[in-house]
DNA sequence: TTGAAAGCGCTACCAC
DNA sequence: GTGGTAGCGCTTTCAA
């Protein structure tokens, strides 16, 4: 059913039934309300293409997909919840990971290919290329997570710092005086907060920073137990872990079970978890005390703003940043050489 | 730039240009290569939009992402890495899981709206309503996985009934007796393929059925720990478990070790491995024997196959059943009893 | 408050 | 092998 043939069987003009569809004033509340229940009744909906093409608009939000990316289903799925409602759609691109030039060309072409009326920037670096280049081609974008970049420009971020900084204070309170950390992909912006946060909480017990101590990589349960077991069989060893992800904490906890060591007693752990409905911190054994952040939230928060920007409102005005909760449950305990 | 400002500077007709970018046979070669050049010199995209307006096709396929699903990133990758040569989309739609009714309304509204030219359906039943609902809309759609609705539709599926057939028959091998089937959510066509090869592989020794040793569910860590933790208590307990996924397996090891059992040595665990880069069976402790097939290239394939069922291929002949392989590691030995 | 009609940018039919 | 041009289905001026 196309809008003329929908108007003649309503005897208005195709002009009135599309102003009484799409909201203007103009109409009389009578005719709107006739207009809308008879679109439900013939099953009339407009032609998403012919809409775009007139307005201009492409009706979608662009995302770049990396591959060992785990989290990003669960931001996506926070996203598409929030867009349900509208008649945006979410456009995915894949790109190699740490292949940055596919990916700068992969921004490229999304910002000119009109496809998408904004795109969303993950994993931001303090002076991020594709920053820069979305300013350039003057497409609205958001960031998820922040960057340095002197071109204004939307975010949303969590405490990546505090969080970090509040899981090591908790440690040391512990009596822990080693603590690694098991971080991201280095250069990444909430990499360096994290770095950041774990550094600033040492300095305040005046603990000496150890860059041995830390390590940097994907998100990866193999990370995780390489670099925990490496750090194991030194000695002195750390008596505490602050991992990344929650699939690096496996990671940590299967090291120390093959050292014959136990979670919560001989090594603490604390990791930041991303809340994902098929692995929770809570059943983890011993479970699992975390940094907690809902990425789900933060995809459905940053759909909304995209909205909002999209509607007029200034890139310079968005700004969140979300605190982090920290739980404490079995993994962490006093330290070991502290209860000798 | 449009392509009539765009035609003007080459000296050519619209219709040459387009026919000449859109590869139609009548362009001379030496015009073609001309207009591919200028085209990547001058910056000249043709309007998506205008385009789908005017060939009524809208560019994109839809797929339906339910909540708790950590699998479907992997898919969705494969099929992005597929599509990101074509002009075609990906377009995310969320739905709350097992809420039959709001998906379906979902379905109706993606085949309806205009905005996708092809479907995927996910996780199928042997008599699902979506196929028959696809089918009466007349919209294409591919099944990943199989039904048994009598409707003809284009298929891909692993052969989950042999994985699993095989996984239970090795571990009858090797003495086990009572083993345990860890499975998908209760209703599923694959769920029932993975009974049936577990069945088969028993009935072929003449082990009788214990439905008591069967439990179906969500594919979590949760339900992995609990349905073994609780088999593991009773007397006589399994001495092999068959795990849906990686995070059942997680699941299961959880439970052995809690009390204090060895994987690989009291009980043996194998898994089927949708093979994941953040968590893989070599690196868990033991190494997770597992039944394996990689998501992404079924992604890949269905997006393949898809664009070839949009092109005109019979959905009829459109089938594909592949073959799953078993990966033996450390998590499968012989049975307690067998070595006592 | 409503309607007529001019495009949005492109493809594909038809003519040459 | 190339070009003119009529729409694709809708929104949005402009006029009534």
């Amino acid at each position: 059913m196309k809008l003329k043939e929908f108007a003649k069987q309503l005897g208005l003009s195709p002009t009135t039934v599309s102003r009484a569809l799409s909201g203007y004033p103009e109409v009389s509340e009578k005719t709107r309300k006739r207009v809308a229940e008879e679109a439900v009744r013939l099953g009339y909906r407009p032609n998403i293409n012919a809409v775009r093409l007139v307005t201009g608009r492409a009706g979608a939000i662009g995302v770049v997909m990396g591959r060992n990316e785990f989290q990003f289903c669960e931001f996506m799925s926070g996203m598409a919840e929030r867009l349900d409602s509208e008649d945006i759609d979410i456009l995915v691109s894949p790109v190699a990971v740490q292949d940055t030039k596919a990916e700068i060309q992969l921004y490229s072409r999304l910002a000119t290919s009109g496809r998408v009326d904004a795109v969303i920037v993950h994993s931001p670096k303090p002076n991020d290329e594709r920053i820069l280049l979305l300013h350039k081609l003057g497409i609205p974008f958001l960031v998820h997570g922040r960057s340095e970049t002197n071109v204004p420009h939307a975010w949303l971020d969590i405490d990546n710092e505090g969080a970090i900084r509040r899981a090591t204070s908790h440690l040391l309170d512990l009596g822990h005086r080693r603590i690694a950390l098991i971080n991201g992909r280095d250069g990444l912006t909430f990499t360096l907060h994290r770095d950041k946060g774990y550094r600033e909480a040492l300095e305040q017990r005046g603990i000496p920073f150890d860059p041995r101590l830390v390590a940097h990589g994907q998100f990866t349960d193999e990370i995780g137990f390489r670099f925990a077991r490496s750090l194991l069989e030194q000695s002195p060893r750390p008596t505490a872990f602050v991992a990344g992800s929650m699939m690096t904490a496996l990671g940590v906890y299967r090291a120390v079970r093959s050292l014959d060591l136990v979670v919560g007693r001989d090594i603490s752990v604390i990791a930041h978890d991303d809340v994902f409905p098929y692995l929770t911190a809570d059943n983890m054994a011993p479970s699992l005390s975390t940094s907690r952040s809902s990425l789900r939230a933060a995809g459905a928060r940053l759909a909304d703003l995209t909205l909002q920007l999209l509607a007029g409102r200034p890139a310079s005005e968005i700004h969140e940043l979300w605190p982090v909760e920290l739980i404490l449950r079995e993994s962490t305990g006093p330290a070991a050489e502290a209860a000798q």
